[in-house]
RNA sequence: GGAGCGGUAGUUAAGACGGUUAUAACGCCGGCCUGUCACGCCGGAGGCCGAGGGUUCGAGUCCCUUCCGCUCCGCCA
């Protein structure tokens, strides 16, 4: 082995060198001085972000989670300090006494806010070493999701990710203010609860007192809330932890934060205003933005139809439109015997390439789609593969319906509905966010109402809830829950933001006959409905005030105020899509002796192959 | 359960047509430097090319298996 300096030594030898912080205090953050603090004499914490050492001066940008501020260390001003800070290194963290003085003429940095200053060093102490970082805790180093994930503290340790955090806290807060003012009663409900079959899968718990038996960890508090507005404590509230095990995606965790809402004696109008309320305050409080109220609203069936999705993206226009009709007989079989045959045209998009076409081609793959018939609108020609068969009065119905001129291009899907407006209705977000057609810090909130009450489920053979079983019919609709379900609206709604689900709610069944109607209409027999959620039944006979509520994706609303493109960004410990912490290395296995407690036994391993 | 993208010095990437000693930048280490601010200059170290197997005279490169991360479909009342 050839001896030479390691970074290992390095630090080691360093460690002799940290000092306790004595009777040092901290009297300003890096975030703060500037001009006007001339001439104080300052104690700084932090650690070191950069250090350019000129053999004579040093300087540091010393960093806390309030921003940087450069420190000089000079021979002149203190001989020994400017000595000993040539052990300095990327993320140690010290503590430093100095003054405040101008920086020289010429030498402020206004990329800085703290640019016009330096403090000079007059004595300092090395609080900890640091061995080199696996990755530079720097904004503008990217680095990957894996590594982030192992070093989390050093990942929150970058400006971006510390902000994203404080701007979480500052909703958090923003929104426990609203509610408080409004007189919103925090209450926290178990984690450790009842496994309910509607749903999601659950994240079951073994109890060790009684073995055999699972508590679920809640998929939301969705009946203690209810509960607590038969207790009569009308307005409650809770930032609450709700946890699903189903896969995860840029947007999802198995462990995810819910602004959960209830309130007695109101109707959906009273629920709407007072949400729209509270993101408003948080816009105006995190964002200083102020919100145009109330919000736009749209029909389920209104945004299907024009939208293909639930959650319409309002930002750009591109308007899904449905040609059934006027192609049934068309000579081309695919549109004329289609079950559905829905179109949208993009101004202007004549000139996308044939290459550009067989990517959103390949895209609405995704979806179900076979293909994707398209027309290009030229002076002198329609340019499509499909234009040969189409009629005279099939070509002046489209230009009608469509509104088409020279230069547009047109999309069409046909076949199952549902496919078709998932196609289309992605395809268009797609083209919006290629075509550079989204204004960026635009926010564009609107309600969806009017959901269905039911979806039949084909796997299953049988109705499932939309929204979920609590939620009462429209009036108008009730007759329908034993006749024809399908066809029953809900009292519920959406609140959407940019295409994105931020929120739902309902107004739920409080009389328990309207909710035995909903068990029934679900396909549960009377004795399931009781052994399930006869608690809920027996509450509702006694004395459960008319009620309804929301609840809101903390974590989506923080992703899309921090403009981040993952929840993961937002939450301060997330799990991997395996649903792994790379920190902690959970899960993992547990000893046989707590399995033995809990009555457990694992399936052996060959079975596990069968 | 399925589709796609990625894994090469500490980091981010290039190398993919099978053929010398696997590049570069940043970081790291050493030296020089009193106005830098992602300081600069000179020098240096650093690699099981995710893992395992195969084809081949020869594999980062081709084939098979597998692990990890990400995006999406299914799933998510």
């Amino acid at each position: 082995m050839i001896e030479t300096s390691t970074e290992k030594d390095l630090q080691q030898e360093h460690q002799q060198y940290i000092q306790n912080l004595g009777d040092w205090a901290r009297t300003h953050t890096c975030g703060q001085l500037n001009a006007q603090n001339n001439e104080a004499e300052v104690c700084l914490m932090g650690w070191v972000q950069f250090r350019r050492d000129h053999g004579g001066l040093i300087f540091v940008d010393l960093r806390d989670r309030s921003g940087l501020t450069q420190v000089v260390f000079s021979p002149e001003v203190a001989p020994k300090a400017h000595e000993s800070a040539h052990i300095l290194r990327s993320e140690y963290v010290l503590a430093i006494k100095g003054r405040v003085r101008p920086r020289p003429e010429g030498m402020a940095n206004p990329n800085m806010p703290t640019g016009e200053i330096e403090v000079v060093v007059l004595d300092w102490r090395l609080l900890n070493t640091s061995k080199t970082p696996p990755f530079m805790v720097e904004d503008r180093v990217e680095t990957s999701e894996n590594l982030r994930l192992q070093y989390r503290y050093l990942d929150l340790r970058r400006p971006r990710m510390a902000n994203n955090i404080i701007t979480r806290h500052k909703i958090t807060q923003s929104v426990r203010r609203y509610f408080d003012e409004n007189g919103f009663i925090e209450v926290e409900t178990p984690f450790l609860t009842k496994s309910t079959p509607e749903g999601a899968r659950d994240f079951l718990v073994p109890s060790r007192v009684n073995p055999g038996e699972f508590y679920a960890l809640p998929q939301s508090p969705q009946l203690f809330k209810q509960l607590l507005m038969v207790s009569g404590l009308e307005r409650y509230f809770q930032i609450a932890r709700c946890f699903r095990d189903e896969d995860l995606r840029a947007d999802r965790q198995p462990e995810f934060t819910q602004i959960d809402v209830e309130m007695s004696f109101v109707d959906e109008q009273a629920v709407m205003t007072m949400a729209e309320g509270m993101v408003s305050r948080v816009f105006k409080e995190v964002m200083g933005k102020d919100l145009a109220l109330p919000f736009p609203r749209m029909t389920y069936a209104k945004a299907m139809a024009e939208y293909g999705v639930d959650k319409p993206d309002t930002r750009f226009d591109m308007k899904l439109c449905e040609v059934t009709e006027l192609v049934r007989g068309s000579e081309f079989k695919l549109f004329a015997t289609a079950q559905m045959v829905k179109a949208f045209k993009v101004t202007g998009g004549e000139s996308l390439t044939r290459k550009e076409i067989d990517a959103y081609t390949e895209f609405v793959k995704i979806y179900g789609a076979q293909g994707l018939a398209w027309i290009k609108i030229r002076q002198d020609e329609w340019q499509s593969p499909i234009a040969k068969f189409l009629s005279e009065k099939e070509r002046n119905g489209l230009v009608q319906a469509l509104g088409l001129k020279v230069g547009d291009l047109v999309f069409f899907q046909a076949g199952d509905p549902d496919m078709v407006n998932a196609a289309l209705g992605n395809l268009r977000v797609r083209l919006a966010q290629d075509l550079g057609l989204i204004e960026p810090e635009s926010y564009n909130f609107l309600w969806v109402t009017d959901f269905p009450l039911f979806e039949y489920d084909k796997e299953e053979n049988r109705y499932v809830a939309c929204h979920h079983p609590f939620t009462a019919a429209n009036p108008a609709d009730a007759p329908l829950l034993r006749s024809e379900p399908g066809k029953a609206r809900a009292r519920a709604y959406d609140m959407v933001l940019n295409g994105t689900e931020l929120g739902g709610g309902s107004i739920r069944n409080h009389s328990s006959e309207a909710q035995r109607d909903m068990f029934g209409a679900l396909g549960f027999s009377p004795e399931d409905a009781e052994a399930q959620f006869g608690f809920l039944m027996q509450a509702l006979e006694l004395g459960a005030p008319p009620h309804g509520g929301i609840a809101f994706g903390l974590d989506r609303m923080a992703m899309l105020l921090t403009g981040s493109s993952s929840i993961r960004d937002v939450i301060a410990f997330p799990k991997t899509q395996k649903a792994t912490c790379l920190l902690t290395n959970a899960p993992s296995e547990v000893s046989n002796k707590q399995l033995r407690e809990l009555g457990l036994k694992l399936r052996e391993k060959e079975k596990e192959k069968e």
